[in-house]
DNA sequence: AATATAAATCGAAACCATTTCGATTTAGGA
DNA sequence: TCCTAAATCGAAATGGTTTCGATTTATATT
């Protein structure tokens, strides 16, 4: 539950440790769920008030782009962001539409999917994602 | 190849077939990928000088919500549709990156990856998509 | 064919999350 | 302590999307 391994991610990226990135993580390593850059302004402004969101989202975008964080968009179309678990894994995502909670799968059975496709399709699959919705433990 | 079986669903649902309605689902329908409310504003814009872009906006939007157009979300955060094939049926997507082009997929063998996180993490799992992409057969 | 009316379309403005950019401050190595 | 590239600020712009009152149209009914 240390977030060492991610401020030594951030370094190895050649990011500055700043006060403002440390407390995000902070942030997201006390939350189970995803948070919207609103959220995240706000959260953060408790400690440095009058923090740009500028600020906010720049640094939201880095943290995605080191594999901190994961970025994913709701139907309301707005983005939010959640403390990835394992981010030096393939795996899946649960999110509960009740709490919000994220789940990181690992498992990932998707070759025989692919397979078909190749084959009856004629395509080369390079990616895929799995997006799996419902009530976790907590909620159901 | 005939558009009638949407415009049938498009009158079970309650909508009227109007001349805009009608050339939208034309103009998908020789589509094989998708296209942006501008593409579709701009196509559309031919035969209808002047055409409002909230029209297209609504147009889409009750289409999607008939079952008749798909609506996904890119890296680029804006709104891409493209017709369903086969809307009675649950199914994935593949998109090809390069010409964008979309196949269908009905197999799905999600089941095994549900029941490992029913069990696993006592979640109760509502729905899933999965998204797969790379090259397509004229593509790759 | 004419009428009625709820639905569809127009059009222009508002919305608002996100991005941009030049000025200022800061983290961290030398 | 100094230096400098990186980080942050802040205010404005961006632009895809939505809103809403006015006008037009599809279609069921007479
Ligand atoms: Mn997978
Ligand atoms: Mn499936
Ligand atoms: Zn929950
Ligand atoms: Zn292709």
């Amino acid at each position: 539950m240390t977030i060492d391994v991610y401020l030594k991610k951030l370094k190895e990226d050649g990011f500055k440790i700043t006060p403002k990135r440390k407390a995000t993580i902070e942030l997201f390593s006390k939350k189970k769920s995803y948070l919207s850059p609103q959220e995240v302004l706000e959260k953060l402004g408790n400690h440095f008030p009058g923090i740009s969101s500028s600020t906010v989202y720049r640094i939201l975008e880095e943290l995605q782009d080191t594999g901190i964080l994961i970025k994913i968009e709701h139907e309301d179309r707005q983005l939010y962001y959640f403390l990835c678990r394992m981010p030096d894994q393939h795996h899946h995502h649960f999110i509960c539409r009740k709490c919000r909670r994220i789940e990181e799968v690992e498992l990932c059975n998707l070759k025989e999917l692919e397979r078909f496709i190749s084959k009856n399709l004629n395509c080369k699959v390079e990616n895929h994602s799995v997006r799996l919705e419902g009530l976790c433990s907590h909620c159901k």
